[in-house]
RNA sequence: GGAGGGGUGGCAGAGUGGUUGAAUGCGGCGGUCUCGAAAACCGUUUACCCACCUCGUGGGUACGAGGGUUCGAAUCCCUCCUCCUCCGCCA
């Protein structure tokens, strides 16, 4: 949610924005809708002032014992009743419809994200690594994970529909090698672990922007609950309806689960393997900051992600999402692609976003810094993938793989899973 | 699933229709005292919204959430959420 005050004085900022982030908003319905409102504030607070000092006064008779004078003033004062609530209603219904509007409306773009139309226009920040040449007939994950008795598709489907999988042995193995890799990483430079639900509710969802504009990409659980798209929806959540303590800032916070996404209207869209599913495991990582320090906060967060994939050895490059790519939440994001062979190409493992006060805003996380200033201002907060589990065992398989169909495993990841350093095919 | 009892300011805890944004205690902040500190004493202590003569003043709202009764509700009624106790069931 944007500064309704800020989008008072700047709609010109906001058209501007809107238009260069593919967003829209009804700026002629926004004004119409908060003079309605201001003007019956105005009139409402006016009549309660008369009738909260005419309530005193009955109050005062009453005490006195000056009964018919006291019955004299109920009526007068009875007048004004219905006009109040009417009043009321009329300032309810136009900030029902103004909170709904803003909350359709996506954040701005940092005056540094790159101007474009699509991910096309993604600009390359930097590149780790070589892709390799294979002096042999390189395989897909999705014939090489089958192959090694590691993935299963079809009996995934017959579990649960399609896009779903199922991993056995040793692939079953490296997602608990992963998620354990990465939250130990994460732990080493100080971020907390946690633990969440992934069953959630219609407040925690609107926090951090997928309610009310994305409901059709979430799995819906009877009667009101969600299944969580990613942790990020959790962490962030942790702090919502609280007012934090400024010397603790900032808080670093990661956990795993599974995501669960509807991924309606991507019928089509990498249909193979398990790079796009309804369930998916990642570990997340989430950042409360200072305002003054989320910038710096959010290239820490890709440095974060982008040493989980060095130590794993996996090639990738950073891109700055431009203006018309940038999800709805950011302000400012970093995606991470990893290379693919299959793909030939480098695909998405983690994002990191900076929201800016958007989500705070939202979910009503604030912070208090006497030494700064008075009362309390919305913190700043930040999620990134780190990493997704499994786009990054289809990268090991893919990256890793050798002429005689058996994948070698990373170094680094030998430790956690068990001592196997070659991957082969499996009964 | 059944029965009963709670949800008040940072915390503890009063308050059962009328000058209650809310006693009291603790904590926090400022001050007096002191070489300094402690103790003691004095003062102070919320958030959001609206307006204006915009480092301030005035007004409104908020006692789990929402609705109702009333001139007026923390106090009465209804619904929901949540916590606790007991019984049942159970990984």
């Amino acid at each position: 949610m944007l500064d309704i005050k800020y989008v008072r004085e700047n709609p010109d900022v906001i058209d501007e924005a809107m238009a260069s982030r593919n967003g829209s908003w009804d700026r002629d319905r926004f004004f119409e809708l908060d003079e309605a409102r201001r003007s019956a504030i105005a009139e409402v607070e006016k009549l309660q002032a008369a009738r909260n000092a005419a309530s005193k006064q009955i109050g005062l008779l009453m005490r006195d014992g000056k009964t018919e004078e006291a019955e004299a003033a109920k009526a007068e004062v009875a007048n004004d009743k219905e006009r109040i609530a009417a009043l009321e209603d009329e300032r309810a219904q136009a900030e029902g419809d103004l909170t709904d509007l803003m909350s359709h409306i996506p954040n701005i773009p940092d005056p540094s994200v790159p101007k474009g139309k699509d991910d096309t226009e993604n600009p390359e920040v930097r590149r780790w690594g070589t892709p390799r040449e294979f002096d042999f007939d390189a395989k897909a994950h999705w014939d090489l994970g089958p192959d090694l008795g590691i993935i299963d598709f079809e009996r995934g489907v017959k579990l649960a529909g399609s896009r779903f999988y199922l991993l056995g042995g040793m692939g079953a193995r490296m997602e608990r090698a992963l998620i354990n890799f990465f939250i130990d990483e994460h732990s080493k430079v100080g971020f907390k672990e946690w633990w969440p639900p992934v069953i959630t509710n219609h407040d925690t969802l609107y926090g951090t922007g997928q309610l009310p504009k994305f409901e059709e990409d979430l799995f819906h659980v009877e009667p009101d609950m969600y299944l969580i798209p990613t942790a990020e929806v959790m962490l962030t959540n942790i702090h919502r309806d609280e007012t934090l303590d400024g010397d603790k800032l900032p808080l670093l916070y990661t956990a795993f689960t599974p995501c669960f996404r509807e991924e309606a209207g991507s019928a089509g869209r990498d249909t193979r393997g398990i790079i796009r599913v309804h369930e998916f495991d990642k570990v997340e990582m989430v950042k409360f900051a200072k305002p003054e320090d989320s910038m710096n906060q959010l290239e820490s967060m890709v440095a974060e992600a982008e040493h989980n994939l060095q130590v794993l050895g996996l090639p990738y490059h950073v891109v700055t999402l431009c203006t018309g790519d940038l999800g709805f939440s950011a302000r400012k994001c970093y995606d991470l692609e990893v290379w693919l062979p299959s793909y030939n190409n480098y695909k998405e493992i983690s994002s990191c976003s900076n929201c800016w006060d958007f989500q705070a805003r939202r979910a009503n996380i604030r912070y208090r810094d006497p030494s700064e200033f008075k009362g309390t201002r919305y913190v700043h907060t930040l999620n990134g993938s780190g990493l997704a589990v499994g786009r990054t065992m289809a990268a090991i398989i893919e990256n890793y793989q050798n002429a005689d169909g058996t994948v070698t495993v990373p170094e680094a990841l030998v430790p956690y899973m068990g001592g196997v350093e070659v991957i082969k095919p499996e009964d």
